[in-house]
DNA sequence: AAAATCATGTCACGGTCTGACACCTTTGGT
DNA sequence: ACCAAAGGTGTCAGACCGTGACATGATTTT
Protein backbone atom coordinates (compact mmCIF):
# COMPACT_ATOMS: atom_id res chain seq x y z
CA UNK A 1 0.00 0.00 0.00
CA UNK A 2 3.07 2.37 0.24
CA UNK A 3 2.85 3.12 -3.85
CA UNK A 4 -0.74 4.31 -3.97
CA UNK A 5 0.85 5.87 -7.44
CA UNK A 6 1.77 2.51 -9.02
CA UNK A 7 -1.77 0.87 -8.20
CA UNK A 8 -3.44 3.66 -9.32
CA UNK A 9 -1.05 3.79 -12.45
CA UNK A 10 -2.58 0.24 -13.96
CA UNK A 11 -5.86 1.64 -15.24
CA UNK A 12 -4.28 4.70 -16.53
CA UNK A 13 -1.74 2.43 -18.22
CA UNK A 14 -4.11 0.59 -19.31
CA UNK A 15 -6.22 2.97 -20.83
CA UNK A 16 -3.27 4.44 -21.96
CA UNK A 17 -2.35 1.07 -24.18
CA UNK A 18 -6.05 0.85 -25.22
CA UNK A 19 -5.77 4.47 -26.83
CA UNK A 20 -2.63 3.86 -29.02
CA UNK A 21 -4.12 0.59 -29.80
CA UNK A 22 -6.92 1.66 -30.64
CA UNK A 23 -5.97 4.47 -32.57
CA UNK A 24 -3.10 2.55 -34.66
CA UNK A 25 -6.14 -0.04 -35.74
CA UNK A 26 -7.99 3.01 -36.96
CA UNK A 27 -4.56 4.30 -38.80
CA UNK A 28 -4.52 0.92 -40.16
CA UNK A 29 -7.85 0.49 -41.58
CA UNK A 30 -8.49 4.41 -43.13
CA UNK A 31 -5.02 3.36 -44.78
CA UNK A 32 -5.90 0.10 -45.78
CA UNK A 33 -9.78 0.74 -47.43
CA UNK A 34 -10.14 4.42 -47.09
CA UNK A 35 -12.02 6.77 -44.66
CA UNK A 36 -15.88 5.84 -45.71
CA UNK A 37 -15.27 2.30 -45.74
CA UNK A 38 -13.87 1.62 -42.09
CA UNK A 39 -16.42 1.51 -39.24
CA UNK A 40 -16.46 1.03 -35.94
CA UNK A 41 -17.04 -2.47 -36.52
CA UNK A 42 -14.11 -3.02 -38.27
CA UNK A 43 -11.94 -0.45 -35.61
CA UNK A 44 -13.18 -2.95 -32.64
CA UNK A 45 -13.12 -5.72 -34.55
CA UNK A 46 -9.14 -5.08 -35.13
CA UNK A 47 -9.12 -4.51 -31.54
CA UNK A 48 -10.35 -7.25 -30.17
CA UNK A 49 -13.15 -5.44 -28.25
CA UNK A 50 -17.04 -4.35 -28.46
CA UNK A 51 -18.08 -1.44 -30.57
CA UNK A 52 -19.50 0.01 -27.32
CA UNK A 53 -15.87 0.01 -25.79
CA UNK A 54 -14.63 2.37 -28.88
CA UNK A 55 -16.86 4.75 -27.39
CA UNK A 56 -15.75 4.48 -24.00
CA UNK A 57 -12.45 5.67 -25.18
CA UNK A 58 -12.76 8.16 -28.00
CA UNK A 59 -16.40 10.19 -28.26
CA UNK A 60 -16.34 9.90 -32.10
CA UNK A 61 -14.64 8.22 -34.94
CA UNK A 62 -13.17 11.55 -35.82
CA UNK A 63 -11.76 11.80 -32.70
CA UNK A 64 -10.42 8.19 -32.12
CA UNK A 65 -8.75 9.06 -35.88
CA UNK A 66 -7.05 12.30 -34.80
CA UNK A 67 -6.50 12.52 -30.72
CA UNK A 68 -3.47 14.93 -31.50
CA UNK A 69 -5.13 18.20 -31.80
CA UNK A 70 -5.41 18.17 -27.87
CA UNK A 71 -1.28 18.40 -26.93
CA UNK A 72 -1.54 21.46 -29.31
CA UNK A 73 -4.44 23.24 -27.37
CA UNK A 74 -2.86 22.15 -23.98
CA UNK A 75 0.36 24.05 -25.12
CA UNK A 76 -0.84 26.85 -27.26
CA UNK A 77 -3.39 27.53 -23.81
CA UNK A 78 -0.79 27.27 -21.01
CA UNK A 79 2.49 29.40 -22.96
CA UNK A 80 2.87 32.57 -21.42
CA UNK A 81 3.63 35.51 -23.37
CA UNK A 82 5.87 38.43 -22.09
CA UNK A 83 4.43 40.80 -24.50
CA UNK A 84 1.83 42.87 -23.84
CA UNK A 85 0.45 43.58 -27.18
CA UNK A 86 -1.30 41.36 -30.11
CA UNK A 87 1.61 41.46 -32.22
CA UNK A 88 4.30 40.51 -29.63
CA UNK A 89 1.68 37.64 -28.21
CA UNK A 90 0.95 36.26 -31.80
CA UNK A 91 4.29 36.23 -32.32
CA UNK A 92 5.35 34.56 -29.08
CA UNK A 93 2.39 32.04 -30.02
CA UNK A 94 4.19 31.32 -33.77
CA UNK A 95 7.20 30.35 -31.84
CA UNK A 96 6.00 27.65 -29.79
CA UNK A 97 3.86 26.03 -32.41
CA UNK A 98 6.85 26.21 -34.24
CA UNK A 99 8.76 24.19 -31.79
CA UNK A 100 5.47 21.82 -31.65
CA UNK A 101 5.54 21.10 -35.32
CA UNK A 102 8.87 19.80 -35.00
CA UNK A 103 8.12 17.61 -32.22
CA UNK A 104 5.50 16.16 -34.15
CA UNK A 105 7.41 15.42 -37.33
CA UNK A 106 9.70 13.31 -35.36
CA UNK A 107 6.57 11.09 -34.86
CA UNK A 108 5.27 8.48 -36.84
CA UNK A 109 1.60 9.12 -36.74
CA UNK A 110 1.68 12.48 -37.52
CA UNK A 111 3.44 11.18 -40.60
CA UNK A 112 0.96 8.56 -41.38
CA UNK A 113 -2.06 11.11 -40.48
CA UNK A 114 -0.26 13.62 -42.71
CA UNK A 115 0.20 11.39 -45.72
CA UNK A 116 -4.11 10.45 -45.43
CA UNK A 117 -4.89 13.84 -45.45
CA UNK A 118 -3.94 14.19 -48.70
CA UNK A 119 -5.93 11.32 -49.79
CA UNK A 120 -8.99 11.81 -47.53
CA UNK A 121 -9.58 15.48 -48.23
CA UNK A 122 -12.51 14.88 -45.59
CA UNK A 123 -9.84 14.70 -42.88
CA UNK A 124 -9.14 18.52 -43.47
CA UNK A 125 -12.35 19.49 -42.69
CA UNK A 126 -12.15 17.41 -39.55
CA UNK A 127 -9.18 19.09 -38.44
CA UNK A 128 -11.23 22.24 -38.74
CA UNK A 129 -13.61 21.16 -36.67
CA UNK A 130 -11.45 19.94 -34.04
CA UNK A 131 -9.29 23.04 -34.19
CA UNK A 132 -12.34 25.17 -33.11
CA UNK A 133 -11.90 23.76 -29.68
CA UNK A 134 -8.50 25.52 -30.05
CA UNK A 135 -9.77 28.81 -31.48
CA UNK A 136 -12.23 29.30 -28.24
CA UNK A 137 -9.62 27.91 -25.44
CA UNK A 138 -6.72 30.28 -27.03
CA UNK A 139 -9.06 33.35 -27.32
CA UNK A 140 -11.22 32.97 -24.07
CA UNK A 141 -7.37 32.65 -22.52
CA UNK A 142 -6.26 35.45 -24.24
CA UNK A 143 -8.80 37.78 -23.04
CA UNK A 144 -8.85 36.60 -19.66
CA UNK A 145 -5.06 37.21 -18.97
CA UNK A 146 -4.29 39.62 -21.61
CA UNK A 147 -4.89 43.35 -22.39
CA UNK A 148 -6.50 42.15 -25.95
CA UNK A 149 -9.79 43.34 -27.04
CA UNK A 150 -11.74 40.04 -27.83
CA UNK A 151 -12.02 40.96 -31.36
CA UNK A 152 -8.16 40.69 -31.18
CA UNK A 153 -7.71 37.69 -29.12
CA UNK A 154 -10.15 36.09 -32.06
CA UNK A 155 -7.84 37.27 -34.62
CA UNK A 156 -4.89 36.11 -33.01
CA UNK A 157 -6.25 32.52 -32.01
CA UNK A 158 -7.57 32.46 -35.46
CA UNK A 159 -4.28 33.28 -37.18
CA UNK A 160 -2.25 30.72 -35.08
CA UNK A 161 -4.19 28.25 -36.25
CA UNK A 162 -4.74 29.07 -39.94
CA UNK A 163 -0.69 29.29 -39.76
CA UNK A 164 -0.99 25.77 -37.98
CA UNK A 165 -3.31 24.31 -40.67
CA UNK A 166 -1.32 25.92 -43.49
CA UNK A 167 2.27 24.63 -42.44
CA UNK A 168 0.42 21.36 -41.96
CA UNK A 169 -1.17 21.21 -45.18
CA UNK A 170 1.96 21.88 -47.05
CA UNK A 171 4.33 19.12 -44.87
CA UNK A 172 1.08 16.21 -45.74
CA UNK A 173 2.00 17.06 -49.64
CA UNK A 174 5.18 17.42 -49.30
CA UNK A 175 5.37 14.19 -47.53
CA UNK A 176 2.78 12.79 -49.66
CA UNK A 177 4.89 13.31 -53.08
CA UNK A 178 7.68 12.11 -51.65
CA UNK A 179 9.72 15.05 -51.21
CA UNK A 180 12.25 15.94 -48.43
CA UNK A 181 12.60 18.81 -46.87
CA UNK A 182 12.87 20.36 -43.60
CA UNK A 183 10.26 21.07 -41.84
CA UNK A 184 10.84 23.86 -39.54
CA UNK A 185 11.96 25.37 -42.52
CA UNK A 186 8.85 24.90 -44.21
CA UNK A 187 7.15 26.41 -40.77
CA UNK A 188 9.49 29.52 -40.96
CA UNK A 189 8.45 30.46 -44.68
CA UNK A 190 4.94 29.92 -43.71
CA UNK A 191 5.44 32.56 -41.28
CA UNK A 192 7.66 34.39 -43.39
CA UNK A 193 4.85 34.22 -46.07
CA UNK A 194 1.96 35.43 -43.99
CA UNK A 195 4.00 38.17 -42.58
CA UNK A 196 4.69 39.34 -46.44
CA UNK A 197 1.20 39.87 -46.65
CA UNK A 198 0.79 42.69 -44.63
CA UNK A 199 3.70 45.05 -45.87
CA UNK A 200 4.21 47.81 -44.46
CA UNK A 201 2.44 50.77 -45.93
CA UNK B 1 -47.48 27.76 -74.21
CA UNK B 2 -45.40 30.59 -75.56
CA UNK B 3 -43.44 31.17 -72.16
CA UNK B 4 -41.22 28.27 -72.20
CA UNK B 5 -39.10 30.47 -69.53
CA UNK B 6 -42.48 30.46 -67.77
CA UNK B 7 -42.83 26.97 -67.72
CA UNK B 8 -39.61 26.08 -66.59
CA UNK B 9 -39.49 28.29 -64.08
CA UNK B 10 -42.41 26.46 -62.00
CA UNK B 11 -40.27 23.86 -61.17
CA UNK B 12 -37.39 26.31 -60.52
CA UNK B 13 -39.73 28.47 -58.36
CA UNK B 14 -41.38 25.24 -56.60
CA UNK B 15 -37.58 24.33 -55.34
CA UNK B 16 -36.54 27.37 -54.44
CA UNK B 17 -39.62 27.99 -52.63
CA UNK B 18 -39.59 24.45 -50.77
CA UNK B 19 -35.63 25.20 -49.98
CA UNK B 20 -36.60 28.48 -48.02
CA UNK B 21 -39.74 26.51 -46.37
CA UNK B 22 -36.87 23.77 -45.28
CA UNK B 23 -34.99 26.55 -43.34
CA UNK B 24 -37.37 28.37 -42.33
CA UNK B 25 -39.05 25.45 -40.38
CA UNK B 26 -34.78 24.36 -39.63
CA UNK B 27 -34.56 27.90 -37.50
CA UNK B 28 -38.08 27.99 -36.01
CA UNK B 29 -37.27 24.22 -34.49
CA UNK B 30 -33.69 25.34 -33.20
CA UNK B 31 -34.99 28.45 -31.92
CA UNK B 32 -37.47 26.78 -30.09
CA UNK B 33 -36.11 23.83 -28.89
CA UNK B 34 -32.20 23.44 -29.65
CA UNK B 35 -30.16 22.24 -31.82
CA UNK B 36 -29.94 18.90 -30.30
CA UNK B 37 -33.18 18.34 -29.91
CA UNK B 38 -34.11 19.06 -33.53
CA UNK B 39 -34.31 16.18 -35.60
CA UNK B 40 -34.72 15.67 -39.73
CA UNK B 41 -38.61 13.92 -38.73
CA UNK B 42 -39.45 17.18 -36.97
CA UNK B 43 -38.21 19.74 -40.07
CA UNK B 44 -40.12 17.53 -42.04
CA UNK B 45 -43.58 16.95 -39.92
CA UNK B 46 -43.07 20.93 -40.02
CA UNK B 47 -42.64 21.17 -43.20
CA UNK B 48 -45.32 18.90 -44.46
CA UNK B 49 -42.90 15.97 -46.07
CA UNK B 50 -41.28 13.19 -45.55
CA UNK B 51 -37.69 12.69 -44.00
CA UNK B 52 -36.76 11.37 -47.33
CA UNK B 53 -37.86 14.44 -49.24
CA UNK B 54 -35.72 16.95 -47.09
CA UNK B 55 -32.37 15.25 -48.04
CA UNK B 56 -33.53 15.33 -51.65
CA UNK B 57 -32.90 19.31 -51.10
CA UNK B 58 -30.60 19.40 -48.41
CA UNK B 59 -27.45 17.03 -48.66
CA UNK B 60 -27.48 17.08 -44.76
CA UNK B 61 -29.51 18.81 -40.99
CA UNK B 62 -26.19 20.90 -41.23
CA UNK B 63 -26.61 22.27 -45.02
CA UNK B 64 -30.23 22.46 -44.23
CA UNK B 65 -29.60 24.64 -41.47
CA UNK B 66 -26.90 27.15 -42.66
CA UNK B 67 -26.85 26.97 -46.68
CA UNK B 68 -25.84 30.48 -47.39
CA UNK B 69 -21.77 29.95 -47.41
CA UNK B 70 -22.36 29.14 -50.66
CA UNK B 71 -22.75 32.73 -51.99
CA UNK B 72 -20.11 33.66 -49.95
CA UNK B 73 -17.79 30.57 -51.96
CA UNK B 74 -19.29 31.63 -55.41
CA UNK B 75 -18.53 35.28 -55.11
CA UNK B 76 -14.77 35.18 -53.75
CA UNK B 77 -14.32 32.85 -56.01
CA UNK B 78 -15.57 34.49 -58.97
CA UNK B 79 -13.68 38.01 -57.66
CA UNK B 80 -11.00 38.80 -60.22
CA UNK B 81 -8.41 41.39 -58.84
CA UNK B 82 -6.54 43.58 -60.37
CA UNK B 83 -3.47 43.07 -58.31
CA UNK B 84 -0.73 40.33 -58.72
CA UNK B 85 1.00 40.48 -55.19
CA UNK B 86 0.00 38.41 -52.73
CA UNK B 87 -0.93 41.24 -50.35
CA UNK B 88 -2.97 42.85 -53.09
CA UNK B 89 -4.72 40.30 -53.89
CA UNK B 90 -5.56 39.94 -50.04
CA UNK B 91 -7.09 43.12 -50.20
CA UNK B 92 -8.84 42.61 -52.91
CA UNK B 93 -10.50 40.10 -51.67
CA UNK B 94 -11.25 41.53 -48.07
CA UNK B 95 -13.19 44.41 -50.02
CA UNK B 96 -15.27 41.84 -51.66
CA UNK B 97 -16.22 40.35 -48.44
CA UNK B 98 -16.66 43.64 -46.71
CA UNK B 99 -19.46 44.26 -49.47
CA UNK B 100 -20.97 41.11 -49.33
CA UNK B 101 -21.18 41.07 -45.25
CA UNK B 102 -23.21 44.31 -45.73
CA UNK B 103 -25.77 42.66 -47.84
CA UNK B 104 -25.87 39.78 -45.66
CA UNK B 105 -26.19 42.00 -42.40
CA UNK B 106 -29.01 42.90 -44.34
CA UNK B 107 -31.03 39.82 -44.54
CA UNK B 108 -33.24 38.17 -41.77
CA UNK B 109 -31.87 34.94 -41.97
CA UNK B 110 -28.63 36.18 -41.22
CA UNK B 111 -29.51 37.59 -38.14
CA UNK B 112 -31.54 34.52 -36.73
CA UNK B 113 -28.46 32.15 -37.58
CA UNK B 114 -26.33 34.78 -36.48
CA UNK B 115 -28.26 34.94 -33.03
CA UNK B 116 -28.62 31.21 -32.95
CA UNK B 117 -24.51 30.98 -32.86
CA UNK B 118 -24.50 32.32 -29.61
CA UNK B 119 -26.53 29.94 -28.23
CA UNK B 120 -25.06 27.30 -30.11
CA UNK B 121 -21.57 26.60 -30.28
CA UNK B 122 -21.63 23.73 -32.26
CA UNK B 123 -22.77 25.95 -35.12
CA UNK B 124 -19.49 27.28 -35.50
CA UNK B 125 -17.98 24.40 -35.71
CA UNK B 126 -20.64 23.28 -38.69
CA UNK B 127 -19.39 26.81 -40.23
CA UNK B 128 -15.56 26.12 -39.30
CA UNK B 129 -15.84 22.70 -41.38
CA UNK B 130 -17.90 24.29 -44.40
CA UNK B 131 -15.50 27.08 -45.18
CA UNK B 132 -13.15 24.53 -45.81
CA UNK B 133 -14.91 24.34 -49.13
CA UNK B 134 -14.09 27.97 -49.28
CA UNK B 135 -10.65 27.81 -48.37
CA UNK B 136 -10.01 24.90 -51.07
CA UNK B 137 -11.76 25.90 -53.55
CA UNK B 138 -10.19 29.58 -53.82
CA UNK B 139 -7.29 28.76 -52.94
CA UNK B 140 -6.95 26.22 -56.24
CA UNK B 141 -8.69 29.21 -58.10
CA UNK B 142 -5.97 31.52 -57.10
CA UNK B 143 -2.67 28.91 -57.55
CA UNK B 144 -4.87 28.29 -61.26
CA UNK B 145 -5.02 31.87 -62.81
CA UNK B 146 -2.27 33.98 -60.45
CA UNK B 147 1.25 33.90 -60.16
CA UNK B 148 0.58 32.85 -56.52
CA UNK B 149 2.62 29.90 -54.52
CA UNK B 150 0.95 27.26 -52.86
CA UNK B 151 1.44 28.12 -49.76
CA UNK B 152 0.67 32.06 -50.42
CA UNK B 153 -2.88 31.13 -51.86
CA UNK B 154 -3.80 28.97 -48.58
CA UNK B 155 -2.62 31.57 -46.46
CA UNK B 156 -4.66 34.29 -48.60
CA UNK B 157 -7.84 31.97 -48.37
CA UNK B 158 -7.04 30.73 -44.54
CA UNK B 159 -6.80 34.73 -43.82
CA UNK B 160 -9.93 35.74 -45.71
CA UNK B 161 -12.15 33.14 -44.06
CA UNK B 162 -10.88 34.08 -40.45
CA UNK B 163 -11.12 37.35 -40.87
CA UNK B 164 -15.28 36.70 -42.18
CA UNK B 165 -15.55 34.53 -38.99
CA UNK B 166 -14.07 37.12 -36.73
CA UNK B 167 -16.40 39.68 -38.04
CA UNK B 168 -19.27 37.48 -38.18
CA UNK B 169 -18.94 35.96 -34.59
CA UNK B 170 -18.04 39.41 -33.21
CA UNK B 171 -21.39 40.97 -35.23
CA UNK B 172 -23.04 37.70 -33.66
CA UNK B 173 -22.43 38.40 -29.89
CA UNK B 174 -23.10 42.00 -30.66
CA UNK B 175 -26.76 41.08 -31.90
CA UNK B 176 -27.52 38.29 -29.43
CA UNK B 177 -26.39 41.35 -26.58
CA UNK B 178 -29.09 43.32 -28.45
CA UNK B 179 -26.03 45.98 -28.92
CA UNK B 180 -26.89 48.25 -31.69
CA UNK B 181 -24.00 48.90 -33.93
CA UNK B 182 -22.69 49.85 -37.32
CA UNK B 183 -22.17 46.15 -39.33
CA UNK B 184 -19.58 47.28 -42.05
CA UNK B 185 -17.39 49.51 -39.30
CA UNK B 186 -17.13 46.57 -37.44
CA UNK B 187 -15.87 44.38 -40.55
CA UNK B 188 -13.46 47.18 -41.01
CA UNK B 189 -11.99 47.05 -37.61
CA UNK B 190 -11.31 43.68 -37.90
CA UNK B 191 -10.07 44.17 -41.16
CA UNK B 192 -7.77 47.12 -38.94
CA UNK B 193 -7.07 44.73 -36.38
CA UNK B 194 -5.69 42.37 -38.30
CA UNK B 195 -3.30 44.31 -40.16
CA UNK B 196 -1.70 45.79 -36.89
CA UNK B 197 -0.81 42.51 -36.05
CA UNK B 198 1.80 42.15 -38.37
CA UNK B 199 3.48 46.20 -37.48
CA UNK B 200 6.22 46.91 -39.99
CA UNK B 201 9.60 45.74 -38.36
C1' DA C 1 -52.25 12.22 -76.28
C1' DA C 2 -48.00 9.63 -75.45
C1' DA C 3 -43.40 9.44 -73.78
C1' DA C 4 -39.76 11.11 -71.13
C1' DT C 5 -38.53 13.53 -67.07
C1' DC C 6 -38.87 14.92 -62.42
C1' DA C 7 -40.61 15.11 -57.60
C1' DT C 8 -42.32 12.56 -53.86
C1' DG C 9 -43.42 8.81 -50.68
C1' DT C 10 -42.47 4.33 -48.93
C1' DC C 11 -39.58 0.77 -47.57
C1' DA C 12 -35.32 -1.11 -46.24
C1' DC C 13 -30.72 -0.85 -44.83
C1' DG C 14 -26.03 0.33 -42.81
C1' DG C 15 -23.73 3.30 -39.81
C1' DT C 16 -23.02 6.45 -35.62
C1' DC C 17 -23.75 7.22 -31.01
C1' DT C 18 -26.16 6.78 -26.29
C1' DG C 19 -28.41 4.73 -22.31
C1' DA C 20 -29.38 0.77 -19.26
C1' DC C 21 -28.22 -3.37 -17.23
C1' DA C 22 -25.46 -7.39 -15.78
C1' DC C 23 -20.96 -9.36 -15.14
C1' DC C 24 -16.31 -9.46 -13.99
C1' DT C 25 -11.89 -7.35 -12.35
C1' DT C 26 -9.39 -4.14 -9.77
C1' DT C 27 -8.93 -1.44 -5.64
C1' DG C 28 -8.83 -0.20 -0.74
C1' DG C 29 -9.84 -1.42 3.68
C1' DT C 30 -10.40 -4.69 7.53
C1' DA D 1 -7.97 -13.60 3.11
C1' DC D 2 -12.55 -11.54 2.68
C1' DC D 3 -15.62 -7.79 1.48
C1' DA D 4 -17.57 -3.80 -0.40
C1' DA D 5 -16.95 0.04 -3.58
C1' DA D 6 -15.53 1.51 -7.95
C1' DG D 7 -14.29 0.92 -12.63
C1' DG D 8 -14.15 -1.56 -17.16
C1' DT D 9 -16.59 -4.48 -20.52
C1' DG D 10 -20.16 -6.82 -23.22
C1' DT D 11 -24.85 -7.19 -24.55
C1' DC D 12 -29.03 -5.32 -25.74
C1' DA D 13 -32.09 -1.85 -27.20
C1' DG D 14 -33.00 2.35 -29.35
C1' DA D 15 -32.81 7.08 -31.62
C1' DC D 16 -31.01 9.43 -35.31
C1' DC D 17 -28.59 10.34 -39.79
C1' DG D 18 -28.08 9.38 -44.46
C1' DT D 19 -28.58 6.45 -48.90
C1' DG D 20 -30.39 3.26 -52.39
C1' DA D 21 -34.29 1.12 -54.80
C1' DC D 22 -38.76 1.17 -56.39
C1' DA D 23 -43.57 2.66 -57.32
C1' DT D 24 -46.59 6.59 -58.06
C1' DG D 25 -48.23 10.78 -59.61
C1' DA D 26 -47.27 15.34 -61.60
C1' DT D 27 -44.71 18.11 -65.10
C1' DT D 28 -42.64 18.75 -69.32
C1' DT D 29 -41.72 17.65 -74.01
C1' DT D 30 -42.77 15.80 -78.43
Amino acid sequence: MREKSRTLGIREEHRAQMLREIQGATLDLVEEQGLDATTIGDIAARVGISERTVFRYYGSKEHALMPGQQSLIDTLVCSESAHAEASGILGDLLAVCRELFALEVAQSDFRRISRLMVREPEMLRIVARQERNLVEALSSALVQRGPLSPIQALLVAEVVTAAWRVAWQTFARQEFDGVESDPVELFDETVRELGSLFPRA
